[in-house]
DNA sequence: CTGAAAGCGCTTACAG
DNA sequence: CTGAAAGCGCTTACAG
């Protein structure tokens, strides 16, 4: 229990407004008076109670809206949960969070979902982007016209006045999967990329990140693809029955995206899984069956929560203790996990 | 903003003190208005602010206390860095965590601190404990006599009474390092076990957990060791040095505990520092240095922040809102990691 | 068994 | 510029 307000009146001989006002430099009071006070409160090692603070702000109701794109796929379903969890830790602190889910990725659903935010009064927002000028232009809009401050995750705009940006440094993923194939070929030997879909920046950034520190680190290793399997199975098996055939020395193969069902059918049907290094992505799906049966060796992975929790919960910070983010770029953890580190549960 | 106990009372024609009766469960209420206000409580979705609970609780003054073994090593003082964080999150929320750190490792000083915490009135302790017989009758004392629940954390004792344990699952981490070991090596040939003490549990259960699982999955590799270093360098140097001596065609090096710079120090020696496939374990001391330079190709880690924060703030939800922990063994992520994901700062 | 009132620590109109 | 008072949502003696 520390020193309260009414302490630190009582012994400045001023009422709990006049001490409120010195402390929280709200202006209307005597420079000298709010002087004194504050060194008071300093000796008397004041630290302001958050419960009173909260409690007694709760009426402003901070509204935090959160927009998600492809809100059906298992990642964003995941990220939902830790959107969630800092939706009840903001509501049980007397705020309020707006979840609106564009099940597919939509530059116009995308707008007007912002602008359904400001019509509800939100005063700051939390958004997967799309990497369009439109939605650009809007983001700027907000932030420097209507003063609502817009987080990114998951994915990132440049050049827009977004606050800072959540999620996976993709090209550094690229360069872990890099690391890990390395060893598992003995550096050297055929190994092919499958990646989703070319316009992606994060799944581009994966397959450059891991085709450049190859290159460098690995000369001896012979690159081959990417190619693209559009995250689905029928596709991804194909192109791997065909790189199988090709290719029957293949040694290892770089999976940015989902697929892994294809592949691996594709390798069992050749007699070639786990004698093939695969090395996938994200922690969904079959992805851990897999890895326990010994198909796929590693799986490189984000924390989908971490990416729906921190985002709210640095506006939340931002708006109700004024606190910056400590940076721009929030890049979450990078997990590598081999069948002995999958989790419980 | 949502519904609040005023509005209950006035849709239940109560006071406000009854409807706390009913939805608390506090007795002195005629079952059938306590069984009418739940209803109607659930009917209006009634979920109790937090903020409200915490500050007219916060008379009460929830007091937590955390006693620490061997604070003086680089883990301890990352560990401490979660207590912290809980500390400053229980405080903010009205409560108390005392904190007291025990400098080697001391029977007789564990089950002091062990008093003076219930002197000073804890309401329940988190701590690491030691396992001997005297501090396994303390902590059952504790539970049982006086009703202060303890919980362990980044080691545990069996057959006691402790609420649960927190940390790492040290029999698994040895696994996934087997599982990093078979793949480097290609599944064969020598590889050295080095650990820090054979009468550390923790250790053991890495060593066992290795060498089971390299006898089981890569019947071609052969195990030599464990030794023991203590923890030391220049004897962990000795050690690698004479095992480079004896097996030229040594392939790899699994280091359970400290001594990395000895090891690595001696590899280099011989001009075989990054050519002896090495796993290390924790991300302290030298250990992120040398998987940038190449000597370490993998480490296994710990989240110490989280052993420090968890165990506090499962203590906080207990006594605040009666919340259970989720099970006895809460066992904490095991980290891997090469090169390319280290974590920045 | 039930209600009215005070209080937790802070903020915020409203007077003066 | 300053103070007195009401209020945020909940809990808790104290009466009855």
């Amino acid at each position: 229990m520390g020193v309260t307000i009414r302490q630190i009146a009582e012994a400045a001989g001023v009422s709990r407004g006049t001490v409120d006002r010195a402390l929280n430099n709200r202006g209307r009071i005597r420079p000298e008076v709010a002087e004194r006070i504050r060194k008071i409160a300093k000796e008397m090692g004041y630290r302001p109670n958050q419960l009173g603070r909260a409690l007694s702000m709760s009426k402003n109701n901070i509204k935090i809206g959160v927009i998600l794109q492809s809100a059906e796929t298992p990642f964003m379903h995941e990220l939902l949960k830790g959107v969630e969890a800092a939706r009840e830790e903001v509501d049980s602190l007397g705020g309020t969070v707006l979840v609106y889910k564009i099940p597919h990725i939509s530059q116009s659903d995308t707008i007007s979902a912002m602008e359904l935010m400001r019509e509800e009064g939100v005063s700051a927002i939390a958004m997967v982007p799309i990497d369009e000028e439109k939605v650009k232009e809007r983001i700027n809009l907000f932030v420097e016209e209507y003063h609502i401050p817009v987080i990114t995750f998951n994915s990132d705009v440049k050049d827009t006045k977004r606050l800072c940006f959540v999620g996976q440094n993709a090209l550094q993923c690229g360069r872990a999967a890099a690391g890990l194939m390395g060893e598992l070929v003995g550096g050297k030997g055929k190994v092919a990329v499958i990646s989703g879909y070319s316009t992606n920046t994060s799944l581009s950034n994966r397959v450059l990140g891991f085709q450049t520190e190859v290159e460098k680190r690995y000369p001896r290793i012979q690159l081959l693809g990417p190619e693209y399997c559009y995250e689905e199975n029928p596709r991804a098996e194909k192109i791997t029955e065909k790189l199988l055939e090709q290719y029957p020395d293949l040694k290892g193969i770089y999976l940015t995206s989902h697929g892994e069902e294809g592949v691996c059918s594709a390798m069992r049907k050749y007699g070639k899984a786990g004698k093939i290094k695969m090395i996938a992505n994200d922690f969904m799906g079959k992805n851990y069956e897999l890895l326990r049966e010994g198909s796929i060796h590693f799986l490189i992975g984000q924390d989908a929560r971490i990416q729906g929790y921190e985002p709210v919960m640095i506006l939340f910070r931002l708006l109700f203790n004024g606190e910056e983010p400590e940076r721009e770029l929030q890049y979450t953890e990078i997990y590598i996990r081999n069948e002995y580190t999958i989790p419980e549960v």
